[in-house]
DNA sequence: CTGAAAGCGCTAACAG
DNA sequence: CTGTTAGCGCTTTCAG
């Protein structure tokens, strides 16, 4: 195995400590020879000595790890929130511990759980969404928490999240000034705070019109690229008289133009799309998508921050939930469709 | 802090030793009596106690701890290279220490490093591509390390790679065989040996056709889209009588697809592509892409599967190198055009 | 059946 | 200016 420190004191004529001082660049304060100091680096170069961090970390109690926890590391917009987090906290020395829940409530619970036993100093976790329990039990246990995404309704944790309310109405908007009446909508994971967030928006921006939301035409289970395909597969089935659609998520949108292709429907001409966004691509899809454009590098790099200033100050921050704004980018994929006067019509 | 053995031994009114024995289910090898055990078990829990994993590494001078680093995690092929790692270790107990070197060989390095002072048992990494010096010297001190895509050309390393001359050369014969003589390239990062083996399999391909590349004709600098963009502007400006673009990445593809619909050109009708892949979501694309297939997901999984070997038998694998197949999937972005007779003419 | 003690590699009192 | 020693939390001989 590599030298360890005695190695280097023996190979330097030294003792231990005095080692372990060179080493540490703490030669000056402790009036360290320059002579000694140097036949210690010397010797721990010949060795190619490495310092064992879990040594360090045993003893400083300080492993200087980051746990991050994603559903999916393979949808970009996971990725890039943990590569932002890898990015917030690597000048102070962290480094990230990953763990890929899968989706599953389940996996989450237990990688927690292990990374906790790793002694992680920090927990960033983008939840699958329905329980929060063992979030808050390592948040009350004195580790900094930052849940990123789909987090609690209520205030209990520190929350990073786009403000998903807004952005929801902001692309229904849309749809409503450009003539829709009758929206579908490819939702993700139902009883998550983004997808109840945006149907409540759709919802308020729908009263304006004197519109309400058929439950009915809401259809989908998870933010994935299945998820939306099958989901317009049946809306559109059972309701072809649906003239645009809200897809909640990037993969969502893109399983529903896979199934639209599939049914021979063209976006804008025979229904319109808008997404609400976590992909840098979407501008060159087969059809430039009208999105809500949320800040996902942002999103990653507070959460970080957050994470780091918490393990700075030992004390939970004020603020709970760091709201990120979106912004409605449009493209191509909303029709303008003459405006049906009876309004109320729609089912 | 959390409880430590010593509480929970407290807590039961037994020995340290005898509380771990129990803790590390080894109650009956030890003949302990179940109530001895019990009344552990019981006072873990009423602690709370988590075993502290530093202290167990330190101890069993082995931290369950698999380092990977790529050069970018936001790129959906890092991304899923590094899910699959983590999929392929997590059931022999392995955890992903996460690195993004940014694409900068001196921050791989400085990764590499850390990651073996923390102890990581092996490494996996996307190299950037042109130094292999500190991937050999950790090799050769015993930690496995698999290189996964950009490797070095000679079998010094583990290496696990998609099969980049037979793909482009079956992406080029599909543009000969459209008709198209004059063949822009959207290189990535020259040097690396995906990119050359492309460049050679361009090569072979045209000589088929007693053609060659003009390197006039290859452009680009990165596997990014800022490179593809760039690259694709450059091409088309001075050799507006090209053809057809092969783009080495999707993100080069997509930066391609930018910079073509800027100078308003279309796809396939005025400039064909294709593409070597490593995205999911290349057929919604604006035009779907003719493109080599790359299983990210294979070569992810058998990088983390050879390192689990290797950990378990102890010795280096007898295959070095392991290509994973490729497969051309032709998709909208390659039009037929009528063959031009002097087919020498190009230039 | 259970306990005492050594030691993994390192840092930081505490002595000189 | 340098060395000795205790101890971080755990597992595992070695003794009873």
């Amino acid at each position: 195995m590599s030298a360890n420190l005695q190695a280097v004191a023996d190979a330097a004529g030294v003792s231990l400590s005095t080692a372990s001082r060179a080493l540490n660049g703490r030669a000056k304060a402790f009036r360290i020879s320059e002579a000694t100091e140097k036949s210690v680096l010397d010797a721990a170069k010949k060795l190619g000595f490495r310092p064992n961090r879990v040594a360090q970390s045993l003893r400083a109690k300080k492993t200087g790890l980051v746990g991050v926890v994603v559903p999916d590391v393979s949808n970009p917009f996971f990725a890039s929130i943990a590569q932002q987090v890898t990015r917030a906290v690597e000048d102070a020395g962290y480094h990230v511990l990953l763990g890929d829940s899968g989706e599953l409530g389940e996996r989450e619970i237990k990688l927690v759980d292990q990374l906790r036993s790793r002694r992680v100093e920090a927990l960033v976790v983008c939840p699958v969404g329905h329980a929060f329990d063992h979030l808050a039990e390592a948040s009350s246990s004195n580790i900094p928490v930052v849940v990123v995404d789909r987090g609690p309704l209520e205030e209990t944790l520190v929350h990073v999240t786009s403000d998903h309310y807004s952005g929801s109405v902001a692309a229904v908007d849309c749809l409503l000034k450009a003539g829709h009446r009758r929206i579908g909508v490819l939702q993700g994971l139902p009883g998550t705070v983004p997808n109840d967030l945006r149907l409540k928006g759709i919802q308020d921006s729908l009263a304006h019109f004197g519109l309400t939301l058929d439950p009915r035409h809401v259809a989908g289970d998870h933010f994935t690229t299945e998820s939306g395909e099958r989901a317009t597969t049946e809306l559109l089935s059972d309701h072809p008289d649906l003239t645009a659609l809200f897809a909640f998520s990037t993969p969502n949108a893109i399983g529903g133009m896979r199934a639209l292709k599939r049914m021979g429907k063209r976006i804008p001409e025979d229904v319109s799309m808008v997404s609400f966004d976590d992909a840098p691509f979407v501008d060159c899809l087969r059809v430039p998508l009208t999105s809500v454009v949320q800040d996902v590098r942002r999103l990653g790099f507070t959460a970080g921050e957050i994470a780091l200033q918490q393990l700075a100050n030992g004390r939970r921050p004020e603020r709970r939930r760091n709201v990120i704004p979106v912004q409605l980018v449009q493209r191509d994929s909303v029709a303008q469709i003459p405006v049906c006067e009876d309004g109320a019509s729609l089912e």
